[in-house]
DNA sequence: TATTGTTATACTCTATAACTATA
DNA sequence: TATAGTTATAGAGTATAACAATA
């Protein structure tokens, strides 16, 4: 039997929490966390959206991201105003500010991301990359209405 | 700039948790969860693990873990004495139910991992594996120094 | 003085459900 | 009736520190 620390999910499992816990380590210097970034980093992705798909795109609770987007806001790292075509959702955008930090932990994201594969050529990375973006599609992200009311 | 849900580690971090969720729901029928599995297996294929050393191997908090061992060692599924070379220290090992229990949780996760992974071939799962091996070398699991008093 | 293991406590996190407003 | 968002709360999970026994 293969031993446990030679399981694939174990090992994934294993890499995802380090790397998660190497980047929290990071950002805590800027008084910031990991979800921020995600915020961040989708925002600047993807336009106007409302804070349900973004909690759905990200995978984080809605009620958290509630405070989370309040906390950003007051920051001024995001802006948010009603959907007028629907009331009920917001239109949450990143701001200039806002960019400037994602600019920042960007950074810092990349080069724990860089340092914990340090172990892999280039090609072997960008493999890595493709087989999760592979055996991630469809379960993550969420499908994200594109057609839905809230676009505008 | 690369989507968010294509970083690498964005990737990593969402497939070990989606994985593990799979992993708790699937075992939750068996009224366990994957610690439970994550022990057994640890000492089928490592015996005479002390609880310290038990703790770090499979990354799972010292006073967690001795309130998991208490629970198994009346399942009957471990058992353990004090190492008479150093009685500050169990020796825990796997009970014969318990090796039976693991073959059930093993087939599971295996399940799981490969419905997973099912996108890719299996020299590409392969690939994987041995890239977040390589990754993980020398940061988990922490080193257990085999020479230590522990040893029996 | 340091380490193993146990226990208790406090803190964090998450999940749930209730509620308002809108569709 | 269903959905977006907010809020409060309970439960689970985690981290910390104190302690006893042993080295």
């Amino acid at each position: 039997m293969l031993p446990l620390t030679s399981m694939t999910g174990f090992l994934l499992q294993k890499s995802g929490a380090i790397l998660l816990a190497h980047a929290e380590r990071a950002l805590e210097a800027r008084g910031t966390r990991v979800r921020h970034f995600y915020v961040l980093a989708a925002l600047n992705d993807t336009p106007d959206l409302s804070q349900h798909d973004l909690s759905q795109m990200i995978g984080i609770d809605a009620g958290i991201l509630g405070s989370l987007i309040d906390e950003m806001e007051t920051d001024g790292h995001v802006e948010r105003r009603r959907n007028p075509l629907d009331k009920r959702r917001y239109v949450v955008n990143i701001t200039k500010l806002g960019r400037d930090v994602l600019v920042v932990l960007l950074d810092d994201m990349q080069k724990i991301e860089q340092e914990f594969l340090s172990s892999l050529s280039d090609s072997e990375a960008g493999n890595l990359r493709k087989y999760l973006e592979r055996a991630l599609a469809g379960r993550w992200p969420e499908v994200i209405e594109c057609g839905s009311p809230g676009e505008i």
